[in-house]
DNA sequence: CTACTATGTAGGCATTGGCTACATAGAGTG
DNA sequence: CACTCTATGTAGCCAATGCCTACATAGTAG
């Protein structure tokens, strides 16, 4: 009813906000950049002077999404506790992101995001591996959790969490519940790590 | 050159393994039934005939995707070796398959299949977990892993493992190759079962 | 021979992403 | 203030796409 400024002012910042609550309603293919234009009262070509590309918007899409979940989860880092319940936290935290937002996360780990914006995804991208890094090094030190190399271990933990939170997201876990699997991997993962792997013994599957 | 006959006679397949070639070329994104119509000389809704939908044919592909995936792993399953190394093979069979085919992978696992061909796809995708829980219970019986739930076990297996296919597949893993990953990722989960969880001493992370 | 069904064709329609030319505002500068 | 420059938004065009309906052709069953 009020006249619109000719200006928007703030479309960079609606489009993303928009964006956001759409793709979690319809799914990445549901977002169209006109709709989104529409749903702003813009013009159908007004996004594509902030973003060149419908990919371009993803990527800023997973930027945003990528600043929201490491906050999750440095804040659940930072809470009081022994390692291993830090531990468990910080996985929570993922996994709990990741049911919360789940076609952002397929966003945020889309392959076909621009060369451009790569660079600073990746290097945000592994800000959760960095604190998962940086408890193991703690425990590690403290000896409760056995000597190994810690950036290999960090990745393991990193990549299961991440397929239990993919899984989760997707809705692909039939009966068992998504904090009962949370916590079951934590467990595994930290008992894993307590207890050692032990050097192989002949061939252990490192084969051709 | 040939004139063609009126009916093409095996569209589906055609279509199928056509659309199978093209996704892992250009993405989900870059295929679309006009062209594939077009790569196989038929009309630009000959494709309907056949799949209703895109999405029909995105199902097929899933469908087809994970038989030729089951057939790897339970191949793997089958060779001989002890417990141990059998988890490894078929672990790298996913894997593998993930990074060979990273594109349908994720149409597999996509979350917006048709309801009526939800159902198949639940199941055969549940495949390759019964192998996993078939390996753990045979190891469990036989002394080798400590006691535990195997159907949970197998699960946060199958999870993680995913989890390192999935990254794998997406390339999205920096320095580290993928062959060390599954090897540490199976390493570390096989030293979880061998030492088995301890009882949770107090909270363990289970909250509210 | 005559339905009937399966399969393929031809054309239409709304929507989309991306492009170019133009309009408007606001900031800077003389 | 007048002028320019740039950022931002508008309007219209285009090819491509998915899906729809009407029609053509073939093979089959009665």
């Amino acid at each position: 009813m009020t006249d619109q400024p000719y200006h928007h002012g703030k479309l960079r910042e609606a489009l993303v906000a928009r964006a956001r609550e759409v793709i979690e309603e319809a799914g990445v293919e549901g977002l169209s950049l006109r709709q989104l234009a529409r749903d702003l009262g813009v013009s159908h070509a007004a996004p594509g002077k902030h973003f060149r590309d419908k990919q371009a918007l993803l990527d800023a899409l997973a930027l945003d999404g990528f600043r929201s979940m490491n906050a999750r989860i440095t804040e659940a880092s930072e809470a009081a506790g022994d390692h291993r319940s830090r531990f468990v936290r910080i996985a929570r935290a993922y996994v709990d992101f990741a049911v919360a937002h789940p076609v952002l996360l397929a966003v945020m780990h889309s392959t076909k995001h621009h060369p451009d914006a790569s660079n600073e995804l990746r290097s945000i991208g592994e800000d959760g591996m960095t604190v998962a890094r940086a408890i193991i090094a703690e425990a590690q030190e403290a000896g409760e959790l056995a000597p190994g190399d810690r950036e290999l271990l960090a990745l393991v933990c990193f990549v299961s969490l991440h397929g239990a939170a993919v899984l989760a997201a997707g809705n692909l876990l039939d009966g068992t519940s998504i904090g009962a699997l949370t916590v079951a991997t934590t467990d595994l993962l930290w008992a894993g790590m307590v207890a050692g792997i032990p050097a192989p013994r002949g061939a252990s599957g490192i084969g051709p």
